[in-house]
DNA sequence: ACCTGAACACCGTTCAAGT
DNA sequence: ACCTGAACACCGTTCAAGT
């Protein structure tokens, strides 16, 4: 038999899965027959279930392109984030994996230490970068999942239902907003509050030094 | 026979064995144990595990206090998220639930509901509080679990078995701000990165307005 | 040594039968 | 009508046996 693998494939074979199938359709079986073998194969390459996922995550983080840092810290923090939304959401279906299981990839280490390399350059306090990094973490992983999975998610009518009809006097600020939420597009929205946080890193930096 | 149950009876037995026994404990079978009676009974109070799952997120909603509005937007912001953060961290097994299942019950709607209520009157265009209404939510949520399931997390030791021996010359910046991470307070970290946030969005609402 | 089938202890859910 | 046991089609993983 001597049926081998790489890594590799494994990861982008569990990533197919997840992308074609949805995140419920992958498991140790599912995998196994999808490259031709049977369960217990899959353990000489994974340690168990939580090791296949971060194979996802890692293999979702390798889409991700770092942008080459320039001389202005606050556009490599946009760019950097903005990569990482863009790669985070080329796999909706991963999302929660990726929001849950650990990023310990080359990739995910790379893209991370370029999001610190930059916010280092902010003129923060020790704390405040770390709260920085945080906060732009936060801000790409949450928002990419809030916009899936927010109260706006879904389309229009699902929307209303939810809200309007059901609650719509008793929270009217929500009802107003999913309004404006249907002439947005998911980028713009994502970019606005990017910005947001950026001018209040610069400001929060302009502070301390 | 005749045991009848409530739905919030349901929802805190299931928060409940999420806390004490993680989110992996919870199953239609396990709830049904842990209040004496079979798997089947529960789909008279749930359609299926998603809407148990919302019933967790629920409860965890329901101990979320909503602040009173203030005559500062700014402040009632960052009591609303604060307040968010706080009742998200006091059940941290059902974060990656929090995160991944859509937030519909009456509290989630209330605190979304005083959330966009104080960005109103943070003077922005309508695109500009949608923008900020899910950064904040994302910084919230996604922070929360950042700090849980980031490349800081965990014990100092194991952070930099992960990093530091790893990978500690590659990449830099990361190695660099891991020392920082275990001399900042979770609460701290979070509020830094939020009031940025903050500061941002009074920005942009001074520069609309 | 590396690989993998059989078996075990689970799981969510359908179906049909109970009251 | 409301409730629930038996059964089905899965699941992750242990164990032991193959090469």
């Amino acid at each position: 038999m001597r049926a081998r693998f790489t890594t590799d494939e494994i990861a982008s074979a569990a990533l197919r899965i997840v992308d074609e199938s949805g995140l419920a359709a992958l498991s140790m079986r599912s995998l196994a027959a999808a490259l031709g073998t049977g369960p217990m194969t899959m353990y000489n390459y994974v340690a168990d279930k939580e090791g296949l996922e971060e194979l996802v995550v890692a293999a979702v983080a390798a889409g991700i392109v770092v942008p080459e840092p320039s001389d202005d810290w606050a556009a490599d923090v946009h760019a950097t984030a903005s990569a990482m939304w863009r790669g985070v959401r080329a796999h909706p279906a991963a999302i929660p994996l990726v929001l849950t299981r650990r990023m310990a990839s080359a990739t995910g280490f790379a893209i991370a230490d370029a999001l610190v390399g930059a916010l280092g350059r902010a003129g923060l306090s020790d704390a405040g970068r770390l709260s920085a990094f945080h906060a732009v973490l936060g801000l790409v992983t949450g928002s990419a999942q809030a916009q899936l999975a927010g109260p706006f998610s879904g389309d229009a009518a699902e929307t209303a239902a939810r809200i309007g009809s059901a609650a719509g006097a008793q929270y009217p600020h929500i009802a107003a907003l999913s309004e404006v939420a249907t002439s947005v597009s998911v980028e713009d929205d994502f970019d606005g509050g990017l910005r947001m946080l950026i001018a209040g890193i610069a400001a929060a930096g302009s502070a301390v030094s």
